[in-house]
DNA sequence: CACAGGTCTCTTTTT
DNA sequence: GAGACCTGTG
């Protein structure tokens, strides 16, 4: 075994040493922390404990994976029996032996976004409430947060106290809840709710696992949730050795539930924690790392903690302003083809990053017509595709036909003219006898006023069942896949259209017989209800695989852990990013900047930050000024480069200055704070308080208050059904009414 | 029942 | 600008 401790500095030895009870690692951007989890998770198996006693969390696969390879390099034995694995997969793999103790069948499917919003299109339409209206989306968030607070349908309508809107939701969350049971089924939320209510009603279950694990350790902890707090403090509840790792300043999940308190309270909820900070940053130059500094300063709450390092100087970050989008991702990709000519940065060392998936669309035009190797992590994910999502819904119906959304999605995929009043009055029939869908068409000529289709349903259930005879004559999982592709005639119907897109799609189902055969090939014991397990918890950054010489395009989000020699930050134009609908609310705005942050600590040797004044975004054009964000690093730290504008500038509804043919002393004027933007521009208001406005998003309400705060206008408005809201006037573009 | 063509909404981020 | 959804026609 190597020597667990040479090369680590001061602060990270102590992390890897204090073993027992509660430790909180503050570990700041590029300081190490992973390098402290596998060393401290060494240095456990070499003080003699059980590599099985041992248990870490991650958020990722990607993570996960990363971490036992590591662990593996340093111990000669063991590591594999050390639980490594992510939140959703350990829940999983619990839920798998003991979800029958809270009344599921251990052999449950896993829904996808995609699959919750076809269910619930199903609870709204069954208990009658008008799309139109309301719109599922809202009632999946809600039951998404409540669930994420461990909050059950019952406790939720306790909660809604006759509140109209709130007993409607509470309802839908019910009855959602109960079709997710009956097709025996968990979304992401379930996997952990379900898992913490396992432990919370079964203490035999509990015991066990908190006496399997001795030591307990969670990465990435400030992205934790409510739930996953909870499950984290039952798990290490036997011996309390629990070691969580984060960074308050790389919070950037609020919107998927992660709760922030969980790092910053830690010591509230365990008052004997041992705190570490690490605060050397081994990753980027110095010029970066203070232009991080001089960003995340801005926010209140948070640790105080200055990073800081030994790396060398390095050059001042790069600011380009274009006059369109275009022009940007031109600049982007020219500038990665010439760095790489000159050996500067080769592809692999650069990354694209940008605020929202939309704008990776250009971007990826200008890669593919200069002819530079790319990736894209993202966007639409690999088993959200369409043809992905029949496939494997075929699958689904032949490993455990009771979903019922797997069986209708395809009982009309490829064609069978099976329509929807047929469907329809198959799911009349099920409800009524209160079976499933799919027992329902197999019992098809039972089914009122079915008629002729019935035949056509006896015909598509014997299709499934040749499958799972097939299966069962010991056939394997990419035999299987193949079999249906053929059988069903899928393949043969996308040949057939002959376009791009068809060929497309052929390809990527050839992947995911490649990705069944991979499965079979590495699996201990290969099922097809494993191999639909292992694919319903990829996340994308799972498949990223650096060693390919190509540039990596990709969210902020997605970027969060890892990073790059060389690194662009696009559009960075206030309204972007920060995104328009954070800029009204103070603390989604600390999270804006916190993803700022995150994004500048990527870069380890040269950062450059690219906006444009006009870009088009949902189909309409847009004149943005330069990010605040980047007004907040100082004018030490950053340059701008001359900037010749390729064509005369275009004229500016909001009356911008022009771009001028001039180097940086004019850029920089404009994005200094003092210049707030053209648009948003302190004009007078022409709405007072009492006067009746409206909002684009918000509807109509009154106006409550206006503060003078500077730069702006800080208007409170009563809206009549969104609630009171604060906000900036230049953002809030209201319009008065009468 | 299938398909073509129109309308509407939307996106900020995702395990 | 794209995808989801609706409607009318064959």
């Amino acid at each position: 075994m190597t020597d667990i401790f040479e090369g680590l500095n001061e602060e990270q030895k102590k992390g890897v040493l204090a073993t027992e009870g509660p430790v909180l690692i503050l570990a700041g951007a590029g300081s190490g922390k992973t390098r402290v989890l596998t060393h401290r998770v060494a240095y456990l198996i070499q003080k003699g404990i059980s590599p099985y006693n041992i248990m870490a969390i991650t958020f990722t696969n990607k993570a996960a994976g990363e971490m036992r390879e590591r662990i593996d390099n340093m111990v000669e034995f063991g590591s594999e029996a050390i639980w490594v694995a992510t939140f959703h997969s350990s829940c999983v793999r619990i839920l798998r032996r003991f979800a029958d103790h809270i009344g599921y069948k251990t052999n449950f499917v896993i829904y996808d976004a995609d699959d919750s919003k076809t269910l619930m299109k199903h609870v709204l339409k069954k208990l009658e409430i008008d799309e139109k209206r309301y719109s599922p989306k809202m009632f999946l968030n809600a039951i998404s947060n409540a669930k994420n607070e461990l909050m059950d349908p019952e406790t939720f309508l306790q909660g809604a106290m006759g509140d109209f809107n709130e007993e409607k939701k509470g309802q839908v969350y019910r009855e959602y809840q109960e079709q997710l049971r009956s097709n025996n089924a968990f979304d992401f939320d379930d996997l952990i709710m379900k898992t913490v209510e396992l432990f919370k009603r079964d203490g035999e279950v509990l015991k066990y696992y908190q006496e399997k694990f001795h030591y307990v350790m969670v990465d990435e902890y400030q992205d934790t949730n409510t739930a996953q707090f909870e499950l984290v403090r039952l798990l290490s509840g036997g011996r309390r050795n629990l070691c969580v790792v984060g960074d308050d300043d790389q919070s950037i999940y609020k919107f998927r539930g992660a709760n922030i308190y969980n790092i910053l309270n830690f010591e509230m909820h365990y008052p004997d924690a041992t705190v570490i900070k690490l605060e050397q940053n081994y990753r980027s130059t110095k010029k970066i790392l203070a232009a991080a500094n001089d960003v995340i300063r801005n926010n209140n709450g948070r640790k105080e903690k200055t990073l800081w390092t030994e790396n060398d100087e390095g050059e001042p970050i790069s600011l380009r302003q274009f006059e369109s989008a275009f022009e940007e991702a031109e600049f982007v990709v020219d500038d990665i083809e010439r760095k790489a000519r000159k050996n500067e940065f080769s592809f692999g060392q650069s990354a694209v990053l940008y605020r929202t998936n939309a704008q990776s669309r250009l971007l990826e035009e200008c890669f593919i017509r200069e002819n530079v190797p790319y990736r894209i992590v993202g966007g639409v994910n690999f088993y959200s595709r369409k043809e992905i999502k029949d496939v494997l819904a075929y699958l689904k119906t032949i490993d455990n036909a009771v979903d019922d959304i797997a069986v209708q999605r395809i009982i009309n995929v490829p064609k069978r003219s099976i329509g929807q009043t047929t469907v329809n009055k198959a799911v009349m029939y099920a409800d009524s006898c209160g079976i499933s869908f799919y027992d329902a068409i197999c019992d098809a000529e039972n089914i009122p006023g079915i008629g002729s289709a019935a035949n056509k349903l006896k015909g598509f259930v014997l299709l499934i069942q040749s499958f799972q005879s097939f299966l069962r004559e010991g056939k394997t999982v990419p035999e299987l896949v193949k079999e249906v592709i053929e059988q069903t005639g899928y393949v043969n119907e996308l040949r057939l259209e002959g376009t791009d897109e068809a060929k497309g799609r052929i390809e990527n189902i050839e992947e995911l017989v490649s990705k069944a055969a991979t499965y079979q090939n590495d699996a201990e014991e290969p099922t097809l209800s494993g191999f639909l397990e292992e694919v319903a918890l990829v996340a994308d950054i799972d498949t990223l695989d650096t060693s390919l010489e190509r540039v990596t395009l990709m969210t902020l989000h997605s970027a969060k852990g890892l990073e790059f020699p060389n690194v662009y930050i696009t559009g960075m134009e206030d309204g972007l990013f920060p995104n328009e609908m954070c800029m009204m609310d103070e603390s989604e705005m600390e999270e804006e900047r916190r993803l700022c942050y995150v994004g500048i600590t990527r870069a380890k040797e040269h950062l450059t930050l690219t906006s444009s004044r006009m870009r088009m975004i949902r189909g309409e054009t847009r004149f943005n000024n330069i990010s605040c964000f980047v007004r907040e690093i100082d004018e030490k730290n950053i340059k701008g480069d001359t900037y010749i504008p390729k064509k005369k500038p275009l004229v500016d509804p909001f009356d911008a200055p022009p771009a001028k043919e001039s180097p940086n002393a004019e850029l920089f004027k404009r994005a200094k704070p003092k210049n707030f933007g053209t648009k948003i521009e302190k004009n007078p208001l022409d709405y007072s308080e009492g006067d009746r406005v409206k909002h684009a998003k918000f509807g109509e309400g009154t106006v409550a208050m206006i503060n003078d705060g500077g730069r702006d206008y800080e208007v409170t408005v009563d809206f009549d059904s969104a609630g009171t809201k604060k906000m900036f006037a230049s953002f809030a573009r209201l319009v008065k009414l009468n």
